[in-house]
DNA sequence: ATTATATGCAACTATATGGTTGCATACAAG
DNA sequence: CTTGTATGCAACCATATAGTTGCATATAAT
């Protein structure tokens, strides 16, 4: 997996609220996605797709409709292999800051 | 805060990379943090204003250095108001698409 | 069969992004 | 006070990105 098209895929707010869609009612056919947005049948697509290459979306055709389910793995990935570490890192920046001014003026 | 710089400040390598460095040794300035990349001083110094804009990093003025710190907080808050979420949703993503698939084995 | 609906493909456009180079300024050190 | 070092500012460039419109195709419904 690669976690630079998923950081990549939500730095979209449109990316973002098409997940947030599926979130809610997942299966969800193109045209219905299209509803939410503000933007064409078009560029939804190039979206989704943008998506499902990142593996957070994931298309099935059904006849003449293609379904999208919502894939939210890659996003544990992402928490587990790059988030989780500053979440625990936390507040000593204030403190190496605090530090470093003393520092400054000892000089 | 903007959830929507910090997604952005989050979606290229570099960037991710100038955080990971800070993340190993914080308070660096910016000649340092140059040796770590392929890039010129010019391209980071961009990048970092785009961290620091995302409230990523917090620079300091000291003399004629910057120093760059670390602020892991905005990440928490997309974890918090963003990730988490999809985090607990998990895999009922693959009984959906069965139970979908189903559903058109019946009609 | 014909019509309506759902999606796909391709060309095109404007702006954003990530990078460069050149020159300027500010401070530290000898 | 001259020199070296650290950073800032601005113009410029190539490519990526996000969007559009127009036309084509495939399936469902009448």
């Amino acid at each position: 997996m690669n976690i630079d098209k998923v950081f990549k895929a939500l730095a979209d707010i449109n990316r973002r609220t098409l997940l947030d869609q599926l979130y809610l009612k997942n299966g969800q056919t193109l045209h219905e996605l299209v509803q939410h947005l503000d933007i064409s049948r078009q560029a939804v697509t190039k979206h989704l797709t943008i998506l499902a290459e990142a593996n957070l979306v994931i298309e099935v055709r059904r006849g003449r409709e293609k379904l999208h389910y919502l894939n939210s793995a890659p996003i544990g990935d992402i928490y587990n292999r790059w988030i989780s570490k500053y979440n625990h890192h936390r507040m000593e920046v204030l403190d190496d800051m605090k530090h470093q001014l003393e520092e400054e003026n000892d000089e």
